[in-house]
DNA sequence: CTTGATGCAAAGGATTTGCACAAAT
DNA sequence: ATTTGTGCAAATCCTTTGCATCAAG
């Protein structure tokens, strides 16, 4: 078994749940698409395997009430991508109002100068921030392009 | 009339819309509340003026399409809060995992920062930032004390 | 009058839940 | 055997829509 997914099921069996067939599909699917998915699109990709839908839900709440995954709710709509492996907690999404297409800001630098602030924000409130997700509302490269 | 209501008032009739006396409600319920208010919570303070549910989403949908206000979502639902008057482009919020409480974080400084790393992203990806939602999520104050 | 806005109820989409069955220890 | 997970369908919650009616210009 892959090393990732084995890592995985061990964190799964410590908290006290069984790895299941349908976890394994799930968690495999996450891994090879590596972007956003919502429920649905999960379920199209596995219902074909005997897994209904009601399990991709109960099991991508699980994976997230662990931190297997990273929920981020875009217009009513949950979409997770795997957290482990890059357990940072910031997450910066771009999305694009003309074609809505979300990506992903990474950049070393930037996650400093984000979590510099957050702790000021830390102290002043009296708060502890465990998780921070920025979402960039605007114009994307292609969309800007497409429209000179 | 209140200034801030005339001025929406205008806002509203430039775009060619009615100010009826559905939007002045809601939109006086908006100004009153001065904090994000979901459609529910919108509806149940205007229904006994004989205000109906779908009139709330559609004037809410109005709103937040001219820009009156500014639509954050949480868990699935959205909130709305007014944006005239405080016209930046930057929402922090902050949410508590124990009590599920939203608070706004507004700090003229903290704002600077944000704006200044917003400028970095548009130059290093070649977008336009329109609107940024920060969302933290940790312990609140409040929370932090009753646990010790 | 004519057009746009509203209220109501019905429809829609995403998510959750109840329950009988299956799988695992 | 006992517990936990699953699949299905029904239920639920938030939001949108169709349509007849109302209100404003």
């Amino acid at each position: 078994m892959d090393d990732k997914v084995l890592s995985i099921k061990n964190l799964i069996e410590r908290k006290g749940y069984k790895f299941t067939k349908q976890k394994r599909v799930i968690l495999e699917e996450l891994i090879k698409s590596n972007t956003h998915l919502n429920s649905k699109q999960i379920y199209d990709k596995v219902k074909d395997r005997k897994i209904g839908l009601a399990t991709v839900y109960r099991t991508l709440s699980l994976f997230s009430e662990i931190g297997i995954v990273k929920e981020i709710n875009i217009d009513g709509v949950s979409y997770y991508e795997l957290k482990m492996y890059s357990k940072k907690p910031l997450h910066i999404h771009f999305q694009c109002v003309k074609c809505n297409s979300i990506i992903d800001i990474d950049d070393n630098n930037l996650n400093l100068q984000y979590l510099k602030i957050c702790r000021e924000i830390e102290n002043k409130n009296n708060v502890d921030i465990y998780d921070i997700d920025i979402m960039l509302v605007g114009i994307c490269d292609k969309c800007k392009k497409a429209y000179c």
